[in-house]
DNA sequence: CAAAATTAGTTACATCAGTAACTATCCAGA
DNA sequence: TCTGGATAGTTACTGATGTAACTAATTTTG
């Protein structure tokens, strides 16, 4: 490393979008190891379970808004944990396309072992950033959640 | 949305982990859809196309150090680029196992226009963010840049 | 200087992803 | 009530990805 770019015309490491994505594949492919070695479960499946286990009982496309997940990923996460037997589905008889989702006492087992993980996680960088810097980047991504239409790209809900 | 967690226990929307990934897909997403429609261009082509008009000539391990790609990755962009004559490739003569890699005036030019493009979204980011916050959010990023073995995972060289 | 270990880069294979097309259900309006 | 359109969810197809095995060149070591 410790390369000098050519010119001062572009600077990758100044740009907000590239640090920010650099910052969160090193934080998050930790964690993706974790579950992936602990239960060869996908990044949407943990997602998928995660949502479940927070909120209760969902729909598949409820799961797609809050995690911002593609429908696809999410129907064949569900398939997975559902063969996995961690969630069982329910057809809402008030409207027979949507399927009631919910963890099982094995799923909630799992959920409750891997979120215990993740906050063993979170508090580890919360000590390794310092009370000053995690607050900053609390403050930062408040603001980033809360910016609309900066652009004029869409969401991700299929 | 506006749904509210089962119980206190576990609260996704709290972790840094969870919070950053979520902002970067966010950002990134964005200048993604950019580079393909415009280009047709994948990530790791567009990753491999900067370092190379910011840095100069590299060796393909190089921009794997870089860019933090692994080495498929990049020898499949690399492999993409030269096909368009974005790039050419020349063997080392004094090592003959590694080439240098260098975009051609065709590549430039491509990634002038990309990088002027990656630099008005930086400032609309920083517009929408505001002053406090895009310095709080560099701050936190520079934090997180600096983390040394913060866990025990490792790095993504191949 | 020859054998073993290391390094740069590519590729086969299996998995994972998104687009678009599909089924099934519901709803709105004539 | 029937027809067109919208919505929930699945799947076929194609492209992208990582692991591991591979080739080829270099360095290390005895």
């Amino acid at each position: 490393m410790a390369r000098q770019p050519q010119d001062g015309k572009f600077e990758l490491e100044g740009f907000i979008p590239f640090r920010l994505n650099q910052a969160a594949e090193r934080v998050s492919l930790d964690f993706a190891k974790l579950y992936r070695r602990a239960y060869g479960m996908t990044r949407p499946q943990w997602r998928t379970l995660a949502n479940l286990g927070q909120y209760g009982r969902l729909t598949a496309r409820e799961i797609c808004d809050l995690s911002m997940q593609h429908k696809t990923k999410v129907s064949r996460a569900v398939a997975d944990l559902e063969a996995r037997k961690w969630l069982k589905r329910t057809i809402n008889a008030e409207d027979r396309r949507e399927e009631w989702l919910e963890l099982t006492a094995k799923g909630r087992a799992v959920f409750s072992e891997l979120s215990a993980l993740g906050q063993a996680q979170d508090r580890k960088l919360r000590a390794a950033l310092g009370t000053q810097n995690a607050k900053a980047l609390e403050t930062a991504l408040s603001a980033l959640e809360n910016l609309e239409n900066w652009t004029d790209s869409s969401a991700n809900r299929g």
